[in-house]
DNA sequence: AATTAATGTCAAGTATATTTTACCTTATAT
DNA sequence: ATATAAGGTAAAATATACTTGACATTAATT
């Protein structure tokens, strides 16, 4: 699971940890998935996505083996 | 997290097996998820839309506690 | 140079998704 | 009436997401 995380956090300039308050995780659980640890629950991936004013699909790419 | 599998599945015409074995999950799973039990991940979340040729938020709707 | 903010990481624990096996009900077909 | 297909459900086991707490590293600030 590829995601623009990074990228969309930078556009927004807020921090691992602010992001994770905003959608009420640890910022240990925002940094795992912004590395492509693992990938998120979908409600989760839909409220970063919501943060982003984005689609899913805008910030999170299948991979193959996901 | 609600959704409309059940009524993208009737558009397409096929079983909730039928769907299952289309994202490599189990029935169980996509019976569970369809009624509600719990939110899938996002990877599934992702096929199951992918699937049906839609986004994941036409598929998927955030609740309260989600 | 020293301090602080931000990120990276890890181990142990809890919560939840998914599998497996199994059975039950309901509808449809033979 | 009986068989078959589809859906519903449940308990136990496994996999994985997420938390908590702690420490290390890097970037930015003064």
């Amino acid at each position: 699971m590829k995601n623009r995380i990074r990228i969309e956090r930078a556009i927004l300039n807020i921090t691992q940890a602010d992001l994770a308050e905003r959608v009420s995780v640890t910022r240990q659980t925002i940094n795992a998935i912004e590395a492509g640890k693992y990938s998120p629950t979908l409600a989760l991936g839909m409220k970063i996505a919501r943060e982003f004013e984005k689609t899913v699909d805008e910030v999170f790419e299948l991979e193959e083996g996901d």
